[in-house]
DNA sequence: TTGATTGTCAACCCCTTGGTTGAATGTGCT
DNA sequence: AGCACATTCAACCAAGGGGTTGACAATCAA
């Protein structure tokens, strides 16, 4: 995952786990519980625990405390950050950008062949 | 990683690796061979050689053949299914959205309640 | 044909990751 | 105090990731 001082790949790699993932739509339901969180999966709840301690660390959610339970909540920030990183790319992937793009493209072109 | 069915998690992974990051900005200006895109990274060919196999299965580049040179080009379509994926989350991180997300529950509660 | 260039394959290393089980901690209930 | 519940810590394991080096394949150029 390379240094720990690089967000963008703690995040992307945070997110390339269909469980964690699940966690987070669950979250986009309001706070839950680390039982809760965990219910739905065939794994141990010290798994779930585990997850939860990734996408805290790469700032995805964060913990409360209210006395035994530690209530999970969505922290998108770092979702926005990625957000931004994919806009280089939004021209590839769009189809409206991309033609807006090539419309720019050919128009520069054709002023810089005048 | 989980199971390799898992589109979305495999492109996450790519995605999670700064070297192969790079990688992609540089193949927004166009199509490069595998020095080309050696070049202003420390590590071995090989290396390069690995990360742009990730990238591949990941379906985030497209491979030709020249002599002996093996032109890499942009592939976008996964970064679409991120984008799909994101989508799900927006009113969360994006302001604007945020606004009119609170002003239609605000609305269907009103609603509710008469 | 010989050599130089481009790139991949194979084997290996070390570290991380996702999972397990078992023990520990913290908190509320009675 | 003692029990039950929620959660984490610790130790371990198998698998995979990113890096290395060395050998190999494929293609052009002399």
């Amino acid at each position: 995952m390379m240094a720990t001082n690089d967000r963008l790949s703690e995040v992307f790699a945070a997110l390339a786990d269909p469980t964690r993932r699940a966690i987070l739509a669950r979250l986009t339901e309001g706070e839950a519980t680390v039982n809760d969180l965990a219910a739905p999966f065939p794994v141990s709840l010290q798994a779930i625990s585990k997850h939860l301690k990734v996408l805290e660390r790469a700032g995805l959610i964060a913990r409360g405390r209210d006395a035994q339970w530690r209530p999970c909540r969505l922290d998108p920030a770092p979702l926005r950050d990625v957000a931004d990183w994919m806009e280089q790319y939004r021209r590839f992937w769009d189809e409206r950008y991309a033609s807006l793009d090539t419309y720019l493209k050919d128009l520069q072109t054709r002023e810089t062949e005048q």
